[in-house]
DNA sequence: TACAATTTTCATATCTTCCTAAAAGGGCTA
DNA sequence: TAGCCCTTTTAGGAAGATATGAAAATTGTA
């Protein structure tokens, strides 16, 4: 019985790590850094508050390094630090609905990344209208840009619009997808 | 006349450097290098077959930097080869379709990204089932494990398989947009 | 308030990624 | 096949991103 445990204990062991490398990898699809996904993966797949102490030992990186990191989970709100009665130390726990968490960060990467995108774009197109160009503006040149970026302007606007209304919460991420399978039968 | 003419060029170049900058920034969306995005961006919105010698000048980077990035955009699809007659150099130019640019950039992404995480999760998965563990399947720890391996399976096979429908071609990424956005009415 | 336990900050060091310049490669044309 | 023109590869270096560790700040307790 006490081989068995010891064992198990190997298993998960191994499991975590397995997961911990694959989260770290995931880390430039979600746009956050190795590290801050890999604390992220651990305290996912072990389901358990952690302290920094563990979270140092388990990964064998620096206090600084584990503190930055956390902070910043906990700013974009995929992890939450709770406390322990009679405990000094903080712990830290993963949000454990898939969902939510990938609601999370589709929203923090279109308020960070898309938005201004579309700022500069809407820009661009101001500065090729007829408005801005007059006569000039019936040059070939000055057209074919203008074409292309308000093709580009018309894609990024109805992407931002459908985020707006399907990632503003998980539940509206659940929608959208049953919605998607549903028509894909 | 003259003058005008002048000021029309200035005006063009200005906001082909800015969308070459917004370009660059978008990379990280995308998940290219910065570098290659602005080679792209450039491409994109003068609507020109470009020459190795224009897009060094016009970016400022070195000619072995433009030939690797020009074959990586050449592979990804965003980007093809055109020849002129008479004239040896190779010139390079852009989809014009953003729909479709937007497509093949989310299945390489897919491809590249998405379905080797899939690979780890199912064999993390295989390693918690009941059958690899056997009575010690029972442990608290192991079932809160395979628990949140399988929700994150779950949801990143429901990503894969509707990507899978709508990814595969721009028509299909149409179909999902106008799907939603009629929805969202 | 003083002390001890934690966490955060920050200057420094390390690592990775990207870029360049120069050399090698490939293919026309004469 | 020699010479030219253009492209690709590569080794090394520069810039940027990340990590460290120790000092400073914060927090809780007596």
């Amino acid at each position: 019985m006490k081989a068995q445990k010891i064992d198990l204990a190997q298993r998960l062991q191994h499991v975590q790590d397995e997961f911990v490398e694959l989260w770290n990898n995931m880390g430039s699809l979600w746009g956050i850094s190795p590290t801050m996904a890999r604390i992220h993966g651990l305290l996912y797949i072990t389901g358990a508050a952690l302290s920094m102490d563990d979270i140092m030992e388990k990964l064998g990186i620096s206090r600084g390094n584990v503190s930055m990191n956390l902070s910043k989970l906990v700013e974009w709100g995929l992890v939450r630090r709770v406390h322990k009665r009679g405990d000094r130390k903080d712990y830290y726990e993963s949000l454990s609905d898939v969902w939510e968490m990938f609601t999370l960060v589709a929203n923090q990467r279109k308020r960070r990344e898309i938005d201004p995108i579309l700022t500069t774009l809407r820009r661009c197109k101001e500065e090729l209208s007829p408005e801005a160009l007059g006569a000039q503006a019936e040059a070939e040149a000055a057209q074919e840009h203008f074409r292309r970026v308000n093709e580009l302007l018309k894609f990024l606007s109805m992407v931002e619009s459908l985020a707006q209304r399907f990632f503003e919460s998980h539940r509206g991420l659940r929608e959208a997808v049953e919605l998607l399978a549903q028509e894909a039968d």
